[in-house]
DNA sequence: CACGACACGTA
DNA sequence: CGTACGTGTCGTGC
């Protein structure tokens, strides 16, 4: 051990970089402006892990500048087979860069050469300086480096977590050879990877033997002659690809690096810039672990805040009226609840000021404060309905809130994992502070009052950067659609929806008796019981038991969902399968019923929750429970439905539903006659598209020909393939394949309409809705086919589903101030994307109709008019039509 | 206890 | 190899 030897250390930064990039999942990394960190996070967890093992105190790390060199000018097709770098690693590069030299870490590369050959000579000139050298590679070319002062770290498998180590004598173990003479055997082998072709008929083996009696190719090639068989007739034939790749795979050691290893040594790192490279890549753990192990030490209490807050007042009674009388524009506002979960205290901030305010309701004076937050006034809030909901239990009323920090991050990356929507991400990504958070030593975590007024202010830098960013499309969304649509929603949620208990307790009893018996009986069919709900005891049943062919494969064995059941059934029929699906049937509903007896409250009605930033698409989402996918296609189903009842006092239900709102926003954005001549000639669609696919009168078109045509139809809008097509209506790939030219020939808008929504997105790298809401789609660019193909269905369907969900949240705005503004007592209760239920007040069922038909249908200005069917009914299954 | 996989309900 | 969701169960691994 010669602890006093400098120890250098040289890595490969593409080749690792290029490994992390393919052993760390793309989506997992990526920083909310889009900016995907994969390849850099993997690359720099193992930096720090190798700075841990090794101590190195000499460090740099070598790139390739672009994949031609002196290499590829000898032999034109040197690394030929690769494939092009995909541009998502690309990108990361010089991120990377700027990350290790905030560490301290010297970059080094070389027009002409390759990163091994910057490799190769470090290690040869730091042997000479007297280091320990550790060569950090996934090339194998590095093997011939190694020597009893030079070690080589390969990365063993996958991915970059373990590394082997090469010594002279794992290379001696794991080859038989010496270290430098792992050149002669590649040359003869071959190396896939850099396009070189081997002496045919020559693997490891053979090479081995040959350099172990000849010492090098050149002195092999020499005595040619000795070697008999076919290989020696092929070594003979082949012998200048041989040479050639010995004079390739030969790694340089004199290259003019304009620098000496001693020159290495490992500089300090830059906290600061390391704070702020890191903001950017948002890696907040990595900064915490950098830091701790190689930097100043010191916890993280880092990102503190660069642009510092104001000092935070804190203001009652008159001070506090005075403060929102001088508050130039808007001002933003935070708060704090109770475990009650009341107000108890709020923060307000404006560009230049903080304060907080002590609120507890019943003391001091803040009628005005009150007023002003009911008022017009501007306000920028993170989580407005939230806000609003939460202000609602302590008896307050929001008004004027003009920015909401959580939708606006929403509606900018609506696609990024949602903990990148909260506040203390944006405020990080977008300030580069840090959000105070409760002091997580106290008992009962609590945020002090201080911190709030720190709150409000860091919500309003988020709003004013947010807002800078915003297009005029997005800024359109949020102000006329997502801002008004939250009232609307928190109403809605509070107003919950009646359910009659006793109804859903009398289907539960059926089912879960039929679901018994079921069971009884499917147990009998196999001579045993099962746990009939673990797919993994199924597979066991159906494919080793009942020795039944194998049906899709899913990542843990075969499918045994109802479709491949149903496939089975029919190659195999056996009871076992019917009585098996006829149990999920029931115990599905059972589950579904018993989610939603769990969520009746006191007052005898459910009340969702409507996530404004739960989809991709612009769509609401529904939970806790979700009630927007509840059972409508079965008979059983619809008592379900018919559970969901008006509440006392109220008159009946009414439903409003669009009819076929996708296909006539299909319609509308692709100008094609055909199918807006459909929409306005009041004939049945897929009759009227089936009669001008199959050249007959309307009235003629037949069953079958309906059901393919609707199919096709509504397979369009979710990028549909013939393969689809044929799957889905049991007919051959040939025949769908000729069912959608014959749609296209007839309505040929269409297609040019969804090909050019894809190929504009692929130049502006999102799509639009027809009332500017974005969705950005980085993947259509993609050199992963799977990747780029989901794209591009993606995209196509974007702006049809997404304007839909424009169209009904406008919709839902017009209808709420109506009945507002009307003094009506009846209530908008659901949303299930096209469609919307009510709660009909005495006497009201016509005017509500009236106006609910108004408003739905006036939501949008087409090219074709938007029909809206209602029902009334005394339950959801009867109000439906 | 958290999480992924699977299955399945809706538009 | 058709888009968009949420929720339940099971099985595994911390």
């Amino acid at each position: 051990m010669s602890d006093t030897k400098p120890t250098l250390m040289v890595i490969d930064g593409h080749s690792l970089a290029f490994r992390a990039f393919f052993a760390l999942p793309l989506d997992n990394f990526v920083n909310s402006e889009g900016q995907h960190t994969n390849a850099i996070h993997g690359f720099l967890s193992m930096l720090l892990k190798l700075l841990q093992d090794h101590r190195p105190t000499h460090l740099a790390v070598a790139f390739d500048i672009s994949r031609f060199s002196f290499r590829t000018r000898e032999y034109e097709a040197y690394k030929g087979t690769r494939d092009e770098t995909p541009k998502e690693f690309k990108g990361q590069v010089p991120l990377l860069e700027e990350a290790l030299h905030a560490m301290g870490v010297r970059t080094l590369s070389k027009e002409d050469y390759e990163a091994d050959d910057i490799l190769a000579t470090l290690s040869v000139e730091g042997r000479k300086a007297g280091m320990d050298v550790f060569v950090v590679s996934g090339d194998r070319d590095t093997i011939q480096l190694v020597n009893d002062d030079v070690t080589l770290l390969y990365p063993a498998v996958r991915g970059v977590s373990e590394l082997k180590h090469y010594t002279p004598d794992a290379v001696r173990e794991r080859y038989g050879i010496e270290p430098e003479q792992y050149p002669e055997i590649a040359a003869l082998v071959g190396e896939t990877s850099d396009n070189l072709i081997g002496i045919d008929k020559v693997g490891e083996k053979t090479a081995v033997k040959w350099i172990q009696q000849y010492g090098t190719v050149e002195n092999l090639l020499a005595h040619a002659d000795e070697i008999k068989g076919v290989v020696g007739n092929n070594l003979r034939e082949q012998r200048e690809r041989a040479e050639r790749n010995r004079r390739l795979n030969k790694l340089l050691t004199d290259v003019d690096l304009g620098v000496r290893p001693e020159e290495l040594a490992r500089g300090a790192v830059d906290e600061a810039k390391l704070r702020e490279v890191f903001q950017r890549l948002q890696f907040r753990t990595l900064l915490d672990r950098v830091i701790k192990q190689e930097g100043s030490g010191e916890a993280v209490a880092a990102l503190e805040p660069e642009v510092a807050a104001p000092a935070v007042q804190k203001l009652v009674d008159e001070e506090l009226d005075l403060w929102l009388e001088r508050a130039q524009g808007t001002v933003a506002v935070s708060l704090a609840l109770d475990e009650a979960g009341a107000i108890a205290g709020f923060g307000v901030a404006t560009e230049g000021a903080s304060a907080y305010v002590p609120y507890k309701h019943g003391t001091g004076d803040y009628d005005g404060f009150v007023a002003w937050l009911a008022s017009d006034a501007p306000k920028a809030l993170h989580d407005v309905k939230a806000a609003i909901r939460a202000l609602h239990r302590s008896g307050l009323e929001l008004g004027g809130a003009v920015h909401d920090t959580r939708v606006a991050a929403w509606l900018t990356t609506p696609t990024a994992p949602p903990k990148t929507f909260e506040l203390d991400w944006q405020t990080e990504a977008l300030v580069g502070a840090t959000l105070p958070a409760p002091d997580p030593n106290q008992l009962v975590p609590e945020v002090e009052p201080e911190q709030l007024g720190t709150v409000a202010w860091l919500t309003g830098e988020v709003a004013r950067a947010q807002r800078t960013r915003l297009d005029e499309g997005t800024q359109g969304v949020l102000d006329r659609i997502e801002l008004p649509l939250m009232p609307v929603l928190d109403r809605m949620e509070r107003q919950g929806v009646q359910i009659d208990g006793a109804v859903l307790g009398r289907i539960h009893d059926q089912l879960r008796e039929r679901s018994a018996e079921h069971a009884q009986a499917a147990f009998a069919e196999i001579g045993h019981e099962v746990n009939l709900g673990s797919p993994k005891q199924l597979q066991t049943v159906l494919f080793e038991e009942l020795d039944m062919p194998k049906t899709r494969a899913t990542k843990t064995g075969y499918s045994t969902d109802a479709q491949a059941l149903a496939d089975l059934q029919e190659t195999n029929p056996h009871p076992f399968l019917d009585l098996l699906l006829k149990h999920r049937e029931a115990t599905k509903l059972v589950q579904i019923i018993e989610t939603l007896q769990r969520a009746v409250g006191d007052d005898q009605r459910i009340h969702t929750r409507y996530d404004q930033t739960g989809s991709a698409s612009g769509r609401l989402s529904s939970n806790d429970p979700n009630l927007q996918n509840i059972p409508v296609r079965t008979e059983v189903s619809r008592e379900i439905r018919s559970a969901f009842v008006h509440g006392e006092g109220f008159e009946t239900l009414l439903t409003a539903d669009y009819s076929q709102i996708e296909m006539r926003i299909m319609a509308h954005l692709s100008g094609d006659e055909g199918l807006i001549e459909a929409f306005l000639s009041g004939e049945d669609l897929h009759r009227f598209v089936g009669s001008r696919i199959f050249g007959v009168d309307p009235s003629e078109v037949t069953s079958l020909q309906r059901v393919k045509v609707k199919a096709m139809s509504y397979g369009l809008a979710y990028g549909l393939s013939a393969f689809g097509l044929s799957k889905q209506l049991r007919i051959t790939q040939a025949e769908a394949k000729q069912l959608m030219l014959d749609y296209f020939q007839r309505f040929g808008g269409i297609r040019d309409y969804l090909r050019g929504v894809v190929m504009q997105a692929k130049d502006d790298g999102y799509t639009t809705t027809i009332f500017g809401r974005r969705r950005p789609f980085p993947d259509l660019t993609s050199s992963n086919r799977v990747l780029r193909e989901n794209a591009e269905r993606q995209a196509l369907n974007s702006p049809i589903q997404g304007s839909a969900a424009d169209i009904i949240k406008r919709a839902m705005i017009a209808i709420d101030r109506r009945i507002r503004d009307e003094g009506l007592g009846s209530r908008m209760l659901l949303q299930v994307h096209d469609e919307l239920v009510f709660e009909v007040a005495a006497g009201e069922r016509e005017a509500l109709e009236q106006l609910v038909r108004d408003e739905m249908a006036g939501a949008a200005e087409l090219s074709v008019p938007l029909e809206v069917q209602v029902g009334v009914g005394a339950n959801w299954d009867e109000a439906a039509h």
